[in-house]
DNA sequence: AAATCTTATAAAAACGTTTACGATTTTCCA
DNA sequence: TGGAAAATCGTAAACGTTTTTATAAGATTT
């Protein structure tokens, strides 16, 4: 089986190239008789259309890209999954390209994908400023941001705020007695990082807990990253540890059990749970749980709405992170 | 900044099409006046070639497809990861087709990426039977078996194999005094399935220690499948249970959780860990550890050399996993 | 039987590149 | 200064599709 053409299949089936054309695309009538000269022509030869040929002659590449910070972090793996269910749906396939957090290499897949590779463009950007990508995204490239808004209101966007969550949980963590919480934040560059540590700071204020130097490290996502946080606020005595992302409440379990410390007891720790997580649900912990699933699902179905009209007018998802304190039940 | 061709960034320099192209990909001599025209003409326009008629006439498609089973599961997420960043310092880009264990899925891509949009393929397959694969794919094309053998020794594989560990594992749960041992087995259609299940049952035969009806049960490496599966087996008064994947330790570490199962003293479990797994590490379980991210180096650097090299004779990698007893220190 | 309309087909242009081929200019040396 | 060699460049063909335009055949109406 190697590779044949339209031309291949015509002179087989005796019929024109165009003819041969619309039969697979349906695009006019065909008289039965050419049609099924041309089906088994194209059986016979294993005949498939070159898909680079035909979405350079179309412009449509069924093609869309999505870019993430870390595909094997799972938060955006458990996105990523939805994401390609709804969009596969839609005869679409999806092109994942890994930016490891580094904005250099952001900028670089985002310049290759924009070149007419996709039909639409998903980013969970790590860069600073989105202006930098909005200098790069041609006109009419439908842009869907996902996990970060875009102050300008130029491209739609659907994210998850965890204010309300990260806030609540805090308060509880003083009215079930703590006054030494600390906190570990994410890279300081990335909305979510400032909306959530926002959040801890104002809750701290609104109960009169003071915030002593040293309460708030940063971590930057990566594996074990958190590790080292989690070994200063403890220096500092603190007996909570708020941390604010799925992957930094990993490393500070572990933290916890590599040190002894039981948690619940020694120390209270209030995660962020991005998906199924067998951890906070059989150990006591305070738990901020993102919808991640029907972040996905919502990133795919707004991408494809972008693609279908480009006009409509900008789109804002806005999903929430809900709270659960350490002995509720957690059914999510 | 809509799209501009070569034509507009010839006219704006003044020059030829031919010279622009050239000057863009240093395949003749241009002189440095035409190259500093041209450069900055692309400056202005913020010109990009097109990517898909660049790919058709030449051929190149500077793609790399991986189809895996479940792009969620941490295991593949983690091939992932490190197959993307072999490749992509050869300026190639992953696209990735998740086939959520469904084999007709898996068709359904393989079909789509086999007609001229991949340079390579990567495939986790989970077919029944390679021989359905080959049929489908096109002579030349480069391809490389991830996570699965080739009985017929016609494509590159990269596999890992845990006949060795798991065997050790159980004759070490038997010595440590263990007779009644269930095991939760993977999908049956697998090869990895079929060795796992060999090396326990070759163990257990070893030992001399009966199989009785009911000792093994399929679970399907989904999320919570493996739950299920704990529950017969503890129905059955197993004191030990070995897991045979990653993804379905987890389930039978949930159950035990759930049950109030104390794990190393109500029931030992013989674990799989995929990755970096904190579990494993702070509880005594024993492990399998595989070398996933040696897995997923080792087929991105195969399924380069083999575009490189599409005549070299093929190669069949072959990775072990590791046991480990469960008061050893779990240093990977 | 001529004229019209419908349907089916073929031929050819176009998409944006790369590249083979040929042409022109420049350089260099006798 | 004449001419050969080297350097530079432009034209046009090609890649495999889709799609427009033109044509031929068959069916229907006048």
């Amino acid at each position: 089986m190697s590779k044949y053409n339209m031309r291949d299949v015509a002179k087989l089936a005796g019929v024109s190239i165009a003819t041969v054309s619309h039969t697979i695309n349906n695009t006019r009538s065909v008289s039965e008789r050419s049609k099924s000269k041309v089906l088994t022509a194209i059986d016979q030869l294993g005949y498939s259309p070159d898909v680079f040929a035909r979405g350079m002659r179309t412009g449509k590449k069924n093609i869309i890209g999505f870019i993430v910070p870390d595909i094997s972090n799972k938060y955006f793996a458990t996105i990523i999954e939805r994401v390609e269910d709804v969009i596969s749906d839609k005869g679409y396939i999806l092109t994942i390209l890994n930016t490891k957090e580094d904005p250099a290499r952001e900028i670089e897949h985002v310049r290759y994908l924009v070149s007419g590779v996709v039909d639409g463009l998903l980013i969970a950007s790590t860069l600073e400023d989105i202006g930098d990508l909005r200098a790069m995204l041609p006109d009419g490239l439908p842009v869907v941001l996902v996990d970060r808004k875009d102050e300008s209101a130029r491209y739609d966007s659907v994210v998850v705020s965890n204010y309300q969550a990260l806030y609540q949980g805090v308060r509880r963590l003083v009215k079930d007695g703590h006054r030494r919480i600390g906190y570990v934040a994410g890279m300081p560059r990335l909305s979510t990082t400032k909306e959530r540590l926002g959040a801890y700071v104002q809750a701290m204020k609104d109960c009169s807990v003071p915030l002593e130097e040293g309460f708030v490290q940063y971590g930057n996502s990566m594996q074990e990253s958190a590790y080292s946080c989690m070994g200063e606020l403890m220096g500092k005595n603190c007996t909570a540890i708020a941390v604010s992302n799925g992957q930094m409440s990993l490393d500070a379990f572990e933290y916890a059990c590599a040190n002894g410390l039981e948690i619940g007891r020694d120390v209270d720790l209030l995660c962020f749970s991005d998906f199924d997580n067998t951890l906070v649900k059989y150990f006591p912990m305070y738990v901020v749980s993102q919808p991640v699933k029907d972040l996905g699902y919502l990133a795919g179905k707004q991408i494809l709405a972008r693609i279908e009209n480009e006009s409509a007018p900008v789109r804002e998802v806005l999903l929430c992170g809900a709270f659960f304190s350490k002995n509720d039940p957690k059914e999510f």
